[in-house]
RNA sequence: UUCGAGUUU
């Protein structure tokens, strides 16, 4: 028993999801119990799977095995859940957390907005960013800068500044993503020369990564400005990143 | 001391 329990962690983090599900059900169905840690790394590894199902179907066992859900098995269910396109399910369950008396934390309420955000439902996502304020939660980056790549990809570019400012105003720090973020959206809104303004800086502060480097090419390419792309990836070369 | 969330193509 004890065996099978160290098996079953190990293929849920492992990648043999299936061999691991497998398991999970003969334990669930002899009564034997679970980690809660297990259970959570398993949903997480069958949706990344994209076995939603049966993630789902850990998620239902988890009273037998005698684990209770808590606030990181509903957010890794709901991202798995928004990820398959089952946005409804993934506000239900949503709901479903808080009658159960689960409070969100910023991971779930990120989960929510980026899920959002990615079906282009950037207003629910601001309303929900505002409940998160309202329930005494904190955006950390990822929060924000998730909120600000779907406005911008919703060519809401306004908003995202907005959304942007807040961010600073709140004292929570942009990272590299944050960034490489900003730079999408302005090369993609005709802001190019912004763009290039921030990627200047970036470079400067030594934070422009692969990721930064590939959207400003991409930018340049867009915008038929061939010769500074050229520059852009000769430069990548020259600092070891290879250009897409 | 890594059970969960964000970026380009």
């Amino acid at each position: 028993m004890v065996a099978r329990k160290v098996l079953l962690s190990s293929l849920a983090s492992t990648g043999y999801i299936d061999e691991a599900y497998c398991l999970f059900e003969e334990m669930a169905e002899k009564g034997w119990k679970s980690n809660l840690k297990t259970c959570n790394i398993l949903i997480n590894a069958l949706g990344k799977a994209g076995k939603s199902k049966l993630a789902w179907q850990v998620f239902l066992f988890m009273e037998d095995v005698g684990s209770n859900p808590n606030v990181v098995t509903y957010a890794t269910l709901i991202d798995v859940l928004f990820k398959v396109g089952n946005v409804d399910e993934a506000l239900q369950l949503f709901e479903q957390m808080k009658e159960k008396g689960c409070e969100p934390d910023v991971v779930t309420y990120t989960t929510l907005i980026d899920g959002l955000c990615k079906v282009g439902q950037v207003d629910e996502a601001e309303k929900l960013f505002s409940q998160m304020i309202d329930a005494g939660v904190s955006g950390n980056a990822i929060t924000y800068t998730s909120l600000i790549r779907g406005l911008g990809k919703c060519g809401e570019v306004d908003r995202a500044g907005k959304v942007f400012q807040a961010m600073l105003a709140a004292g929570c720090k942009p990272d590299v993503v944050t960034f490489n973020v900003l730079l999408d959206v302005l090369c993609k809104s005709d802001r190019l020369n912004e763009a290039l303004k921030l990627f200047s800086d970036m470079k400067k502060k030594g934070t422009a990564d692969l990721v930064s480097y590939n959207t400003v090419l991409m930018g340049l390419h867009r915008a038929r400005r061939v010769r500074e792309a050229y520059k852009i990836s000769e430069e990548m070369t020259r600092k070891g990143f290879v250009p897409d």
